[in-house]
DNA sequence: CCCCTGACACTTA
DNA sequence: ATAAGTGCCAGGG
């Protein structure tokens, strides 16, 4: 269970999950502050293929705006979360 | 100025 | 080990 890739993971769910209310950060805020820069597109997989409950990975974005993936519900409800949390304005 | 494509980094199966 | 999926950056038209 200690491998390295493994604690990326853990560590991108540990920094989405440490966002707090009405705030959105992006893959690459997130990727950076797990402690892989360049690891973007990784988080985006980690979130696709492994969310967790724990997480709020709706107040995860793209670089540009845009919400990127989202396997809890579908894009209108990320976006419908973030609006009344105030993340989106 | 805007739109599209390619190449890259990392995870999951 | 390979394939598929995801998001960011850079280049070209």
């Amino acid at each position: 269970m200690i491998d390295l890739k493994k604690k990326f993971k853990e560590q991108v769910l540990n920094v989405v999950k440490s966002i707090p209310r009405g705030r959105t950060m992006t893959y690459k805020e997130v990727a950076q502050r797990a402690g892989s820069p360049g690891a973007c597109r990784a988080v985006g997989s980690i979130m696709a293929k492994n969310f967790d409950p724990k997480v709020p990975c709706h107040r995860v974005i793209k670089s540009d705006g845009s919400l990127g993936n989202y396997n809890r519900g579908g894009i209108k409800k990320k976006m419908a979360l973030l609006r009344k949390e105030g993340a989106l304005r």
